[in-house]
DNA sequence: TTTATATATTGATAACTATAAATATGTATC
DNA sequence: GATACATATTTATAGTTATCAATATATAAA
């Protein structure tokens, strides 16, 4: 799949995206993950599969705790490009203009 | 639905998305964007019905003709974010280090 | 007012996805 | 090496989604 396509499925997901930017501020601990996302561990740990899976995401063991960080910094410049920007996303910001 | 997810769930379709590129340059005409998404006519114009239900696109018609062209502006600054960029993708660049 | 054109809607279907419970794996500690 | 802990994997299931063919709607032209 395209790298950009591959990379916009991993944040269209609301618990995924939720662990992402949980994740914005350094490395966690899958424990401290599962609380955040209120979902069931196993499904956590599937999701941070995906996203580990689409590059987005990159582990590492520490004793008996995995901790994960985020490992492609594009999607931190996608959040911020959607932080709401009251009315100003109406406008053209890098488009060229319609004919 | 959250905003961000809203929207990023719009672009998580590889038709979706080509669509949104494809009208980068301005809006086009429901007839140019089928043949350029390889897809039927009936598939592309429920893919146009949820980006606009998304608030990415917005519609008009002109006599028989309907054009599309984006709505919000935010998605541009989105792509231009997932633009490959050769390693670069793995260093910080507005997210805090981790501890 | 019939006909042609452009697009939307409906209905059916196959594929995919998120979720949780149960179980397995790996690591440290006793 | 038995036990506890942290995380991954498996299995099952319900819900969602993309797709297309067929049909409907709306507009313009003849």
């Amino acid at each position: 799949m395209e790298e950009r396509l591959k990379i916009l499925k991993a944040l269209s997901d609301g618990t995924r995206l939720r662990i992402v930017e949980f994740l914005l501020d350094g490395e966690k601990c899958v424990c401290k993950i599962v609380p955040h996302t209120k979902r069931a561990q196993s499904t956590v740990s599937i999701q941070l599969g995906k996203l580990e899976d689409a590059g987005v995401l990159e582990s590492r063991r520490d004793g008996k705790k995995i901790f994960y960080k985020i490992k492609d910094y594009r999607v931190c410049d996608v959040l911020k490009a959607l932080e709401y920007t009251k009315g100003k996303n109406l406008k053209k910001s890098c488009c060229v203009g319609e004919k």
